[in-house]
DNA sequence: TTGAAAGCGGTACCAG
DNA sequence: CTGGTACCGCTTTCAA
């Protein structure tokens, strides 16, 4: 492919004329200004990038680690942090770990190797390893979806104490006597714990029964369903269940259905989320509306601003939600 | 940041045998081996993958065009690319055009500048500029969802006509008499003009009445709604519905059950893409799935072959589709 | 087994 | 206004 040198030869010009011309420098005679365009059309001259890249020692490019691409939380994510990083000209590259373990470890090394000035990283769970991947990073890293300021890692999350207490207190307001969550893996804290936690309190300030149950499934419908289907054949008395994510939430209701139950009326069920199913489901069910764009967004201007300043004003971000009521609670 | 000239100060050494013990070559003294890497250690060296790109001229990377990241079609489909690339060692690079025209042209442009070895674009349309575009770009670009094969672009497409040729039979044997199409703008040739297309020349094979309307809306389940609503609003005879994708059909089933008609019974609708959505609502919405995340796999796949081989065995890939009955249709 | 030097494709300083 | 040259960080002969 055709280099600097090879335009200038063309052109009978040095890199240098040739260089200038490019970057629109100005002190070029407009007569060599055409000779060096037109050498360029001839040969089809792209400037290389990675070429200017390694001499200013600066690449615009910001790394972005996902366990996945297809979900409501990552997919709005990317285009929220996307549309920030290519208004302030930074190119992105993308890393999808695939929930394999370990490989987010290595995407932080390789990101470093890239050069990249930045990385965002979806997490689904904060341990010692990762958090001392990312101590090693010289890049700075921003959490999105799992607090990592006990660690001193600026982070983006949603209030999910707030939005289980919030839950616990809706199903105990509106009489539910027995009520449960169905939650995902313990070792995701935003997720299980944190939504659990707030759940739990909730009922404990209104003087009502603590949870009868906490499972843990996975983050599907199919999930939600079987999960919800075991605590109803344990024969257990349950009026009210809230759901770690809406897709959980949706299985339960379906698995509350085939019991012969009516979601909502029966047994109340709430979800977080807001994913657009639940607007569409019978009954529409309640949910917390979670904003993952926004979400991206502000991860995108944190670390926009620890690029630029070394640091930034805020060390965690926590983002609000709204109750969207509907049938199912 | 520290760089092989400082690591071969601190160990002593010149460095061409620091580059050699970074890159396990053999020949070097266990001794001196062991000297370069506790000064590695200790100045905390990573590797310059901008320079070694710049040396090998040979990026490993890919760049990927989308619209936007959260829909069905791309965030599926970058998780099937995703996978192939990385399994093949090729580094992503993602660009969102977030729907404005004219971003995807300066997109082929920049990556090329990074010198990526081939973009995969999700393309909604393909217009002259596009082509020519794609003509210019020295990196292979294969398309994924509109055919450019016409154009010589080698494309992942599904088989839009044939599943249009479907819903007509479909709904034909099911014995609709008045059928019509909720399509979306008509610069989308495939999700518009092809399912279209073979609705209508099924309905004809079947000696069945012409489709009564071809309405343009959005890739919505608001624009479905309204779309439905105004060809109930307008009094036609209507007993069937072919929706460009399911997401419309959603809203054209609101649409009617508004109504006080029931969707599936009064008039069946039909969608197209299997959206994990078309599940859950009541009725179930009958709909054709298609494969997304299959169509990343392989046009990751066919983009390496061009990359490696020169070119593609295959110059278009057509992908099949499977029905879903539900009972919605 | 190791080092010196050239060069990848640009930029930028200094001369002329 | 233009050209020569050094250098960004690494790899790769070629010699020693």
């Amino acid at each position: 492919m055709a280099s600097l040198h090879d335009v200038a030869r063309l052109a009978g010009v040095s890199k240098s004329t040739v260089s200038r011309v490019i970057n629109d420098e100005y002190g070029v005679k407009e007569a060599t200004k055409v000779k060096v365009k037109r050498a360029i059309e001839e040969c089809g001259y792209v400037v290389n990038q990675v070429a200017k890249d390694l001499k200013s020692n600066k690449t615009n490019s910001i790394g972005i680690i996902v366990p996945r691409v297809a979900s409501n939380a990552t997919s709005q994510g990317v285009d929220g942090l996307s549309e920030i990083f290519e208004q302030a000209g930074k190119q992105v590259l993308l890393a999808n770990s695939r929930l394999e373990p370990g490989k987010e470890l290595q995407y932080i090394e390789l990101f470093n190797q890239k050069r990249v000035e930045g990385i965002v990283m979806f997490a689904t769970h904060i341990d010692d390893e990762l958090v001392a991947a990312i101590k090693r990073s010289k890049a700075p890293v921003v959490l999105i979806g799992q607090d990592g300021s006990g660690f001193n890692i600026p982070s983006v999350i949603h209030d999910d104490y707030r939005v289980g207490y919030c839950a616990g207190e809706f199903l105990s307001q509106a009489g539910c006597k027995h009520v449960g969550f169905l939650g995902v893996q313990s070792d995701d804290i935003a997720v299980d714990q944190q939504r659990f936690d707030g759940f739990s309190t909730a009922l404990k300030h209104l003087a009502a029964k603590p949870p009868k149950f906490h499972s843990q499934g996975q983050f599907s419908i199919a999930s939600g369903r079987q999960e919800m289907a075991n605590i109803l054949s344990s024969n257990q008395q349950v009026d009210g269940v809230f759901c770690a994510t809406d897709r959980i939430a949706i299985g339960a209701m379906q698995a509350i259905a085939a019991a012969g139950l009516v979601p909502g009326k029966d047994i109340k069920v709430i979800g977080v989320g807001n994913d657009e199913m639940a607007a569409v489901v019978t009954p529409g069910l309640s949910t917390f509306a979670y904003g993952f764009e926004p979400a991206g967004n502000n991860a995108a201007k944190m670390l926009l601003e620890i690029i630029e300043q070394g640091r930034s004003q805020v060390s965690k971000l926590v983002l609000g939600f709204d109750w969207v009521p509907r049938e199912s609670a």
